[in-house]
RNA sequence: GGGAGAUUUCCAGAGCGGCCAAAUGGGGCAGACUGUAAAUCUGUUGUCUAUGACUUCGGUGGUUCGAAUCCACCAUCUCCCA
């Protein structure tokens, strides 16, 4: 009974995944019109100001009206990390939803998706950049070893899970438990105790076609080269980027060409195996979400026609 | 017209008589993922009735117990001389 009580206070809202060029923007703007809803974006690199064409950051037209939150917003000297998005995106959904409106979360970053929907807790204060910096050094200069049989020690069971070759998590996994004193088996455990406040529907746009998504994504990149990324680029890269910034796809892929190391158009080919790979790694992390009820894109006439479907489909289920 | 060299599994590219279904890299496919996540890392990649068997290294024929590796001819390509 008291279950069921917890149950309907959660906030129901609607969530948009999937790889990058499916459509995920179109598909929450039209929803949002057909549903009086906002977006809230998922995406760690939308974050960024001045990072527009390089992460397909929905213009002004795009959004047509509808409002966008936590998209560019952020300095990119700034650096930006899961526990401030959920932080940030569980604000914003509060006051959508206070406004009667209906929370659309849209965006590909799986990590912060899943986070904000299974309201992870990320309140422990686990990491510190100087002893983060002085893991690093060690790594430098010991290798890996003693870092491994330290983490056997303090923690046996992520030692197991991580590959020896995967060093940026076993430092991250000693950071956790030098900061904080607490494993990280034990933190992620701690992390998960908060019961969830939302009750998502998760939709995950996706090709039948693996081949038409790819095309697509180097059509994209095409039409990015038309709209000026080679500015934006050269603007960007000669201020001062966060780390986190300097992740995003469409920036480092140049620097080799701006150094005069390969020609432009490789540089080019170079972006967009880059981001097909990218939208691999995207399927591979929504697809183990039971949740994640799929669209194949390509099995319709049009995005158009998925937003009515879905509207109409949204509509009854709550009227049930 | 004459000469030199090349042709390998999706691509690039090693292999130069047995240890080769064939190194390595790329790509593809699959997977992992809790504070850098557009990051980081892993597995797999000829076929099959699958701890073994079968068919592959431009084509045909030959040498050999045994050939991707040696020989002959043919085909295609590259370079050099005319």
């Amino acid at each position: 009974m008291s279950e069921n009580a917890t149950e309907n206070n959660r906030i129901k809202i609607l969530a948009i995944v999937g790889p990058t060029a499916s459509g995920k923007t179109k598909l929450a703007v039209d929803l949002a019109k057909n549903l009086n809803g906002e977006v809230v974006s998922a995406d760690s690199m939308q974050i960024y100001k001045e990072m527009n064409i390089g992460t397909a950051k929905p213009t002004k037209e795009e959004m047509q009206g509808i409002p966008h939150h936590l998209i560019d917003f952020l300095d990119i000297d700034e650096e930006f990390s899961v526990a401030d998005y959920v932080k940030l995106a569980k604000e914003e959904i509060s006051k959508i939803y206070a406004k009667g409106k209906l929370p659309i979360v849209c965006g590909g970053t799986g990590l912060y998706v899943n986070s904000l929907l299974d309201n992870v807790d990320f309140s422990m204060k686990n990491s510190d950049s100087e002893v983060r910096k002085k893991l690093e050094d060690r790594l430098k200069e010991e290798g890996v070893e003693p870092l491994l049989k330290e983490l056997k020690e303090v923690d046996y069971e992520t030692y197991e899970k991580l590959h020896p070759n995967n060093t940026k998590r076993i430092i991250r996994a000693l950071e956790m438990y030098k900061v904080s004193g607490i494993n990280k088996t034990k933190q992620m455990e701690n992390s998960r105790k908060n019961a969830p406040i939302y009750t998502p529907t998760i939709l995950g746009l996706t090709y039948r076609d693996r081949a038409q998504l790819y095309s697509r994504i180097d059509h994209r990149v095409d039409i990015m080269m038309q709209e000026g990324l080679l500015d934006e680029c050269a603007r960007i890269l000669a201020k001062k980027c966060s780390k986190t910034a300097l992740n995003a796809i469409c920036y480092k892929e140049f620097i080799p060409y701006f150094r005069g190391e390969i020609s432009l158009s490789s540089a080019v080919e170079e972006l967009k195996k880059t981001t097909r790979r990218y939208a691999k790694r995207q399927l591979t992390w929504f697809r183990r979400d039971p949740r994640v009820e799929w669209i194949y894109v390509d099995n319709y006439e049009s995005l158009d026609v998925i937003a009515k479907i879905y509207t109409k489909r949204w509509i009854l289920n709550r009227d049930v």
